[in-house]
RNA sequence: GGGCGGUUAGCUCAGUUGGUUAGAGCACCAGUAUGACACGCUGGGGGUCACAAGUUCGACUCUUGUAUCGCCCA
């Protein structure tokens, strides 16, 4: 074979964009290309699928998405690489207000050509706006396209999806009329979240709710006809100058304009006298009745609540129940409409508020003003504060929903990963409130519904009528909103395989196997998929739920734009690659707990990605020369010595620990067993001891040998590459296509550890706890005391470490060692020491050198004159101290009678064991000490 | 107020059924240009696992409480 040159650098730039277009090319991101290719694929194996969560049509990806991605890609692969047919189906939403809002910025800032700056959306007319907003989510659909093909994900491209696709919209427009005609939509006037700045409704789980300082302003109403001495004994009055006052609290002033009454709790003393009285409302000039609410919370502020109904959710539901009227006092922008007096029309909430406290204080009302912290609802799209507002809107009944879910959770149709998100998701279904679902927005998927203005009924339809079903009228319009975003992201896992349709897609791929997501959406998105799946196609739209954590910067704090600490995943692709991007993520996901990063976190993948770029390099350099050893059918047949034997069974180990994890979706386990194989096992012990082999002479038998020890690296470094693939897919990919021994692309091969797999698969039987196992364990800890030796006392390398070894009769071991001298010489020594450097095997200590105590066995090492003596003793006498404390601790549990008859016999036999050898190693030590003096 | 989660090495974090002399990455210290890799190699230092009580022969691991930080919901 002639040598294969990698480049010096691992320099990720050079391969990954061409790898993923090869990858589209050859279509095996579909899931026939598995099936069909994959040499691990079983007829009738079942399909993998993930609908990716879709991304805003408009924004950019950001590191949330890179973890989510990430997570995604490698169970993705892994399954691939099992044989399933797999399909990861991506697309984006387009995200109605956060679009809206990017258009018409561009609009006034006159960046969209044909219209000057300072161009409103209504100037332009519903249907030009829609158009140019069309635009505008095509170009960033293609970025989106582009950032997920960077961070190399293994979607399947022919088959993405956004939601305003014609079948999408569809599907939306069908499960809007569906609900109508079950009774389970409804319009309605009521409070809703209103956000001045979108001006739009917005549903209560868009709503942020953030602590903020604020006041609390105690304000006098004046008591119409007095107060009795009891009443002012009993602390419900105060009069002054001869009027009588209560005292209410609120945290927004302004609202008094509309309020409607004043409401005590009907068994608070203070205050039941004055229930059915009036008060005089100051500034509107008002009279305002006095009533009692249970929902009143005697013990809060002062104990009593001015109602504002038409601007508080639960002044709302108190003003219903005592049939009150409703003040709106704000517009749609947020400004003071005609219901107050004409001095504070027109201003906003904070000029008005300013200007109420101010007439309050001239008024002698305004008792006091104190400081507090209290959550205040903020617009999750643009921050502005929310604004409970008055208005027209549709709503789905969402409590016959709730219980579906609830029971195919409660039936295990759907499983949570950790399970602890369980409770959550139970909260928020068992205290679910209706869903607010029309939008004051253009741009989305249109509410059906039409009004005759002849006779003023509504009509529900799926198809534009064209005439009023109940009085034949062709004056029909059609409602002027849009449904929320999410209406149409509820359907996804079903919508985009063709549902209504009954498509061959739908029937094979749904439902889905596992959605992939973060614990921030479990409410928006999770839990209302899980009730469309279960009311529109009767079965939950995935068995599966994956929830992983937030991704935040070092100090905790959640990446933001504000902030500006976000990082973008697309600079670490370019910086250090999508594997380093990918493996980094995975390796601190742990538990669905948040990942803290910064930038320099990424180095940690893109040394492991370099690092087995290098170890490839060094394995395929020396392949000039060599021939591989292979049998009569051309399989390879090179005979294994103890060490290929031995990283066999690490590399068994390593893939069972893999694919446990990755079933248990334990991604971080999964990364770190990889990671540990490799470096560890692979390059530092396994690598370097066929360097043995490797730097033999030419002749013969030299040769052959060297061509056993070529054939079997190639063979480990195949299925390594393997095992790591799903964490690093392009740096393996790469390096696989180089292999003599690859089988054709990497993204479709067998992942290691399955039965009847590939050639090395189903190991095991050479890990630990075997004699291979166990003999390389005892090499390890031989080859650790004499460099331990060599590194505190400063020996140079080029002074050769001689050994002589003795076993203990009871060390399984020694076979292993005298077979493997040489490979202790050469890991103690160096690749280019010499042979007689091995160490030799003894029956009784030699004179003249330092011991060293090990497991089953003790080593000499001839170089005490090379040894600073003090030294060498504070050290033996320390080792010998901390051993005779762990001596001292087995030998009190052992006493213990409790221990030796309540554990398990195979325990207390293990600790005897570890005493015995304890014991052994501090007389050791303290033998070592004598002999040095 | 209700719920959930965290508190383990200087930093960021693992540690799934209670039985290891508690681990990783980074940082640190010492040595090292060995023909894969200095993004490397070799060795080393560093933790009374927040605190208290309890269960147990045995607790980082289970229970309860306390402190503290964070998130979600009201």
């Amino acid at each position: 074979m002639k040598a294969i040159e990698l480049a010096k650098a691992y320099d990720p730039k050079s391969f990954e964009d061409r790898i993923y277009e090869d990858w589209k090319a050859k279509g095996l991101f579909q899931p026939q290309a598995a099936s069909g290719v994959a040499p691990a694929a079983k007829a009738g194996k079942k399909p993998f699928v993930i609908v990716i969560p879709p991304p805003n049509v408009t924004g950019v990806l950001h590191m949330g998405h890179g973890l989510n991605h990430a997570l995604q890609d490698i169970a993705v692969r892994y399954q691939r690489m099992n044989g399933r047919p797999v399909l990861w189906l991506p697309g984006t939403d387009h995200a109605g207000i956060a679009t809206q809002n990017v258009v018409e910025k561009r609009l006034r800032a006159g960046k969209i050509p044909g219209y000057p700056e300072g161009t409103d959306r209504h100037e332009l007319g519903r249907e030009k706006f829609v158009e140019e907003t069309w635009k505008v989510a095509k170009e960033h659909k293609a970025e989106i396209q582009r950032q997920i093909a960077k961070i190399g994900d293994s979607v399947d491209w022919s088959r993405e999806r956004f939601t305003l696709d014609e079948g999408l919209s569809r599907a939306v427009r069908e499960t809007f009329v569906t609900l109508y005609e079950r009774g389970l939509v409804y319009k309605g006037k009521y409070l809703v979240n209103w956000c001045t700045s979108c001006g739009t409704a917005l549903s209560d789980d868009e709503v942020e709710k953030d602590d903020e300082p604020g006041k609390m302003y105690h304000i006098w109403y004046e008591l119409i006809g007095g107060a009795s001495e009891d009443d002012v004994a009993s602390g419900g009055a105060v009069v002054r100058e001869g009027k009588a006052y209560i005292e209410i609290a609120t945290t927004r002033p302004e609202t008094l304009l509309g309020d409607v009454a004043v409401a005590c709790h009907p068994e608070d003393p203070r205050y039941g006298a004055f229930v059915g009285r009036k008060l005089h409302l100051p500034l509107a000039d008002r009279h305002i009745p006095m009533i009692a609410d249970s929902y009143v919370d005697r013990a809060f502020g002062t104990g009593l609540v001015k109602i504002t109904p038409a601007h508080d959710i639960n002044d709302f539901e108190v003003g219903n129940r005592h049939g009150l009227d409703r003040i709106n006092i704000l517009d749609a922008k947020g400004l003071l409409n005609d219901n107050v007096p004409s001095k504070y029309q027109g201003l906003d909430v904070k000029a008005a508020r300013a200007l109420v406290v101010a007439d309050l204080t001239e008024l002698g009302l305004l008792k006091s003003v104190e400081d507090i912290t209290h959550a205040v609802g903020h617009c999750y799209r643009c921050d502005t504060r929310i604004e409970p507002w008055l208005s027209e809107q549709w709503f789905v009944k969402m409590k016959p929903l709730a219980d579906k879910a609830l029971k195919a959770w409660r039936d295990g149709d759907v499983r949570f990963f950790p399970s602890k998100w369980e409770h959550t998701y139970e909260h928020w279904l068992t205290n679910i409130r209706d869903w607010c679902v029309s939008r004051q927005l253009w741009w989305g998927h249109r509410v059906p519904a039409w009004f005759c203005a002849h006779c003023g009924k509504t009509v529900v339809a799926r198809e534009e009528p064209t005439e009023c079903p109940y009085c034949k009228s062709t004056e029909l319009t059609q409602d002027e909103d849009v449904l929320d975003t999410w209406f149409s992201s509820w359907l996804w896992p079903f919508s985009t395989l063709g549902w209504p349709k009954d498509t061959a897609d739908l029937r094979k791929y749904y439902p889905t196997s596992t959605l992939v997501t973060a614990y921030d959406i479990i409410f928006f998105w999770v839990a209302r998929m899980i009730m469309a799946g279960l009311e529109f196609t009767d079965q939950s739209p995935f068995k599966d739920v994956y929830i992983h954590g937030l991704v935040r910067d070092k100090q905790g704090r959640k990446m933001s734009k504000s902030l500006g600490n976000g990082i973008d995943p697309l600079k670490v692709v370019d910086e250090y690659g999508a594997d380093a991007l990918k493996f980094t993520l995975a390796y601190n996901c742990a538990g669905g707990q948040d990942v803290l990063l910064d930038t320099e976190s990424f180095k940690m993948g893109s040394k492991f990605a370099n690092k087995v770029w290098n170890a490839s390099r060094y394995i395929l350099m020396n392949l000039e020369g060599r021939e591989m050893v292979v049998d009569a059918a051309g399989a390879a047949a090179a005979k294994p010595s103890d060490l290929d034997n031995w990283i066999k069974g690490r590399l068994a180990l390593a893939a069972a620990a893999c694919r446990s994890a990755l079933e248990g979706y334990r991604f971080n386990e999964a990364a770190q067993a990889a990671y540990a194989y490799f470096w560890d096992d692979f390059c530092d012990w396994y690598i370097e001891g066929t360097k043995l082999a490797m730097r033999q002479g030419d002749g013969a038998a030299a040769v052959a040998e060297k061509n056993r020890q070529t054939t079997l690296l190639l063979e480990v470094l195949e299925e390594s590459l393997r095992l790591l693939h799903p964490f690093l897919p392009f740096v393996t990919e790469e390096i696989y296509r180089m292999l003599p021994n690859s089988r054709g692309p990497l993204i479709i091969q067998a992942y290691p550890g399955a039965k009847g797999g590939g050639t090395m698969d189903g190991g095991g039987t050479v890990g630990v706890g075997t004699a291979v196992g166990e003999g390389f364990g005892s090499l390890q800890e031989l080859v650790r005391l004499a460099r331990t030796l060599r590194a505190e006392f400063q020996i140079p390398a080029e002074t050769p470490l001689r050994l002589a070894v003795k076993t203990d009769a009871s060390f399984s071991g020694a076979t292993f060692l005298r077979d493997n001298v040489a490979l202790v010489a050469l890991f103690v020594n160096g690749p280019s020491a010499p042979a007689d450097t091995a160490p030799e095997f003894v029956e009784a200590k030699p004179r003249g050198a330092v011991g060293l105590a090990g497991r089953g066995f003790e080593a000499w090492a001839f170089v005490l004159e090379a040894v600073d003596s003090a030294k060498l003793l504070a050290r033996l006498a320390k080792d010998a101290e901390k051993e005779g404390q762990y001596v001292e601790r087995t030998k009190a549990k052992l006493a213990n009678e409790g221990f030796v008859t309540a554990a398990p016999a195979e325990v207390v036999a293990k600790e005897r064991e570890k005493l015995a050898e304890a014991e052994r190693r501090v007389m050791r030590f303290r033998q070592y000490m004598e002999d040095l003096e």
